[in-house]
RNA sequence: GCCCACGUAGCUCAGUCGGUAGAGCACAUCCUUGGUAAGGAUGAGGUCACCAGUUCGAUCCUGGUCGUGGGCUCCA
């Protein structure tokens, strides 16, 4: 065995140390003091390690910091772990499971036949301070596969017990780590000692299925977050409170958008004249772009009978989603999606290669039976509307089409404003339809991704039933995903509905069917699209554009000549008369949003302009009202 | 559907150790005619989510229902 070993550092150099260095020392050798109090692990040759590794060969060794994603998830996931020894030296009895780092925190889950309170998340925190304070070491271990099931057999830690036995059985040694004599399996690696934890907050706690399987136990979640300093920490917990203003149920009824009423039902968005308006707004905007691209508007009805959902295979696959009616003794299933209708219109006369590809487009309302517990605000609603189409096209023409609508998502999501990701979702277990169709299906998905040079990750297993698909995730303002646009396809349902065309040889041939939105639902749409501007909607978008306000009665006659003016210019202008002073009447409007007010006084009335206030505090003085309107036509036709 | 918490005026929230409740904002009326984020006075507003039970008496305690919030599972 060789005496010495030759490190290779970050910076190249390489160094001789002596056979079982210790890594945290050659690291912090090479560093100076300061930086390496915030080195949370190291790196040997590309594998996270704690600064405790002993080094038995010649390797590429480098530090893991603090300020780095990865040594900050290392911290949090260190930060989990004496959550748990608090948790269990509070609540003695209490079983641990599992506890990551997650994207903004970490998280631990207990099983404990009481249930945590507010209160116990003050008792626990402060037990954290005083582990972290006593700055204890975290220690590594590795035993045999058997010794550590003995050791948690004996604790009575059956998840843990659970966990190794569920291992793969090449699996001969585990890791556990020790601190101040709480023993937890992990892989870690760890921050050397608890004194590293300054700046954390433990959050909420919720339920959460072991394993996250629905048959399973639900255990007690504890949500935490951390970071290295406590600076990071308080403009986390500002975001946090900046997203609770922003919220699109808040501003909905703030900005008198839309209420979801408890004596109407759960799930059901009742538009209020302002949120209407927007709604229409975006529904004029999709019927026009949808036009432009060559989509032809249909509209199919609510209840379609229960026969059609059965030869759709939405009976046996989606039934628990669906409301069902009778009429005269028939059973109707209310649509939870559009396609029946339009594979109809598809169906209503024979069809030639040369009409294809057709495309339907409906603002198509659906009903879907979601469970109580998911219901949340607009994003996720019992009733909705999807920008829904339906494209039958031959096989040769799938590659161009979906590359279209790929096309069509990035030029909504530019004008909305919004940065998206790609997925590519394959086939799930519940599925129907040949493993040749999926196949191809998948392919022609893929291949148009490729051919439009977008990035794109995979999804296994989180297809439609009926076809796999493309999802297009937008981001907010607050970097949180949503899914918005997809774009399914389908070879089953042509099938099942024995659609077909007249090819060029004069025989009957089968069309795909592609199953799209752009927006998605519109009201989940319109949720995030709140949030993503705190309700200051970009002027083509805004419910009220402009606001009259009047100095003082006599300046009405004036103000309702304006008036009259901008509404013939198809602006949406309101008039706010009222006999209350300019102050307060700029001050409701500013609240309300509202991109432009307009000034009218003595001065106004005079010249027979307007001066109008932006809702950002400018002032662009008096102009003319035609010099207005021109601003606003502009603005608009640059959707902003 | 599951776990936990919550439900008081249009909104944000006090409060009642069980004796049917209050503030601010909003609303109405009056005064004020005021130039870019709140002028003043007065007034009206609540079966304390709903349904049972316990009690002399329930907004408060217990149970259930509905709804909301945070999660889990699911999903546009």
């Amino acid at each position: 065995m060789a005496e010495r070993i030759q490190i290779t550092l970050p910076d190249g150099k390489q160094v001789l140390h002596p056979f079982g260095a210790v890594v945290g020392k050659i690291v912090a050798d090479t560093d100076d003091t300061a930086k390496f109090r915030s080195t949370v692990a190291a790196k040997v040759n590309g594998v996270p390690v704690d600064l405790s590794y002993r080094l038995t060969a010649d390797a590429v060794v480098g530090p893991i910091d603090v300020a780095t994603p990865e040594g900050l998830s290392i911290l949090r996931h260190s930060m989990s772990h004496v959550m748990a020894q608090a948790v269990q030296d509070c609540f003695p009895g209490v079983q641990v499971s599992i506890g990551p780092s997650i994207e903004d925190g970490f998280y631990y889950d207990f099983d404990y036949a009481e249930t945590f309170t507010p209160q116990d998340l003050e008792k626990i925190e402060e037990r954290m301070r005083q582990i972290a304070a006593a700055d204890i070491p975290f220690e590594r271990r590795e035993v045999s596969r058997a010794e550590a099931l003995a050791l948690f057999q004996e604790k009575g830690e059956t998840y843990k017990v659970e966990l190794i036995n569920d291992l793969p059985s090449d699996v001969q040694t585990v890791s556990l780590y020790t601190e101040d004599g709480y023993v937890d399996l992990c892989r870690g690696p760890h921050i050397p000692s608890t004194g590293m934890i300054r700046a954390f907050k433990l959050l909420s706690v919720a339920g959460a299925y072991w394993r996250g399987d629905e048959r399973n136990k639900m255990l007690q979640r504890i949500y935490g977050t951390g970071f290295a300093t406590q600076e990071a920490l308080d403009d986390h917990l500002r975001i946090l409170e900046e997203a609770r203003k922003r919220d699109h149920r808040r501003l909905g009824r703030e900005l008198d958008l839309f209420q979801i009423n408890e004596e109407a039902g759960a799930g059901l968005v009742i538009w209020h004249p302002k949120g209407a308006l927007l709604r229409t707004i975006i529904e004029d905007w999709e019927r026009k772009e949808h036009l432009k691209r060559g989509y032809d508007i249909v509209i199919g009805p609510q209840i379609l009978k229960a026969e059609l959902w059965k030869r759709s295979g939405h009976f046996d696959h989606y039934r628990d989603h669906m409301y069902f009616t009778e009429v005269d003794e028939q059973s109707y299933g209310i649509k939870p999606m559009n396609c029946l209708a339009h594979m109809l219109i598809y169906k209503s006369k024979i069809r030639s290669y040369r009409d294809l590809p057709l495309r339907y487009f409906e603002l198509g309302t659906v009903h879907r039976h979601e469970k109580a517990g998911v219901l949340h605000g607009l994003p996720r609603v019992r009733q909705f509307t999807q920008d829904d189409a339906h494209i039958l096209c031959t096989p040769g023409q799938l590659n161009g089409e979906i590359r279209a609508i790929a096309d069509f998502v990035g030029y909504a999501m530019g004008i909305f404003g919004f940065e998206y990701e790609v997925e590519l979702s394959t086939r799930p277990e519940h599925s129907i339809g040949s493993d040749e169709d999926w196949e191809l299906a998948t392919r022609a998905l893929e291949g148009a991704l490729k051919d439009n040079g977008m990035a794109y990750e995979v999804n296994e297993g989180d297809g439609a039933f009926y076809g796999p698909k493309i999802d297009f995730k937008l981001k907010d303002a607050l970097k949180r995903k949503w899914q918005c646009a997809t774009i399914q396809c389908d070879f089953t349902l042509p099938e099942r509905f024995e659609l077909s065309y007249i090819g060029e040889d004069g025989e009957k041939h089968r069309p795909v069917m592609l199953h799209r939105v752009i927006l998605g639902s519109i009201e989940r749409f319109i949720g995030v699209l709140i949030e993503q501007h705190t309700g200051a909607f970009p002027l083509w978008l805004s419910p009220v554009q402009a606001v009259l306000v009047t100095v003082t009665e006599k300046h009405i006659p004036w103000g309702e000549e304006v008036r009259k003016r901008l509404l013939d210019a198809d602006i949406r202008v309101e008039g706010d008369f009222r006999n209350e002073k300019l102050g307060y009447k700029i001050r409701e409007a500013q609240m309300q949003k509202t991109p432009y007010m307009l000034v009218i006084g003595d001065r106004e009335v005079t010249s027979g302009q307007v001066s109008p206030r932006q809702r950002d505090g400018k002032n662009l003085g008096s102009i003319d009202v035609e010099a207005f309107i021109a601003l606003v036509r502009e603005r608009c036709a640059q959707y902003r």
